[in-house]
DNA sequence: TATTGTTATACTCTATAACTATA
DNA sequence: TATAGTTATAGAGTATAACAATA
């Protein structure tokens, strides 16, 4: 009596799919684990959200700039931008002040508070980095980094080609 | 005249900090892009939600086996699990027996047409995954197979330290 | 007509915890 | 008392789109 198909052959080609081995899913994995830990720190210590931390980042690397631009630099989507910055504008760590060529742009500027704070978060942030790296050596490091580059590239065509 | 300190002093040793070599950045960005081509094929083109997908792929792995053991190698909870199996089996992938030892446990057993479905998502998802690493050589594989392995023992100790 | 930024809405995820049935 | 699994709930995040002000 035959059984199922789907007892009967296990697939041959597609047991090449182990998700414990399959790309996507490790880099998933690894990266909400390390976001978690990071999460940690900026949210549960510091209560902020992740896209306000990012906006934080952002506003410290490149100065006053327009939403916009915090978005292109931070890979959030304008909403959440606005959303973030709200959230900061309320906590006291930014103010808005109107652009002088385009009144549409608001440019978002660090209040000292808002330096402050970051002063504290960046260099526990940047030791959970380090912890993560400290088993590499120097070579393996930069290896590792060329690699990430090989895919963050391989990833933007694929989802260009979408 | 003195200016508020955010202004007056560019922090020296935070300035280490850069969204674009963060690596925990790097990563979630990375994997967001991935996962989101991924979710691309089984969730619009075959409307799976990911835990779904996740419990699909384990099932196939696997073999029949308990929701604690899809879910422990599929990295989710019980909850996410629990609805997982649920949608599947509104959807006629799989069904659920009780187990001959423990009448707590329910072995969940893919149907046949479970099987077809993943027997149709996985050479695509293996396609996107062969497409990121085309541009590595075999050996530049083995490497970052390594260094992922070694990011991922790091990460977990840190999330343990938590 | 296009662009910057905000808001509304609905939908999905997640996290906590309460609950059941077994053991 | 502990475990497998389910369900309820609330909070956060996300995506689509409509919207206001300006260009």
């Amino acid at each position: 009596m035959p059984k199922p198909s789907a007892e009967k052959s296990a697939p041959k080609k597609h047991t090449a799919l182990h998700l414990q081995n399959f790309l996507p899913y490790r880099l998933v994995v690894l990266a909400d684990q390390v976001s978690h830990c990071i999460a940690h720190i900026y949210g549960d210590r510091f209560n902020l959200t992740r896209p306000e931390w990012r906006v934080l980042a952002a506003l410290v690397e490149l100065g006053p700039v327009s939403a916009t631009e915090i978005a292109a630099h931070s890979t959030l989507d304008k909403m959440s931008t606005s959303r973030a910055v709200n959230g900061l504008e309320e906590k006291g760590y930014l103010r808005r002040a109107d652009a002088a060529d385009d009144r549409r742009n608001k440019i978002i500027i660090l209040n000292p508070t808002g330096q402050e704070l970051y002063n504290k978060i960046a260099p526990l942030v940047l030791a959970q980095e380090a912890y993560l790296l400290e088993i590499f050596s120097k070579e393996e490091r930069s290896t590792l980094d060329r690699l990430l580059r090989g895919l963050e590239q391989r990833a933007q065509d694929l989802q260009e080609q979408k």
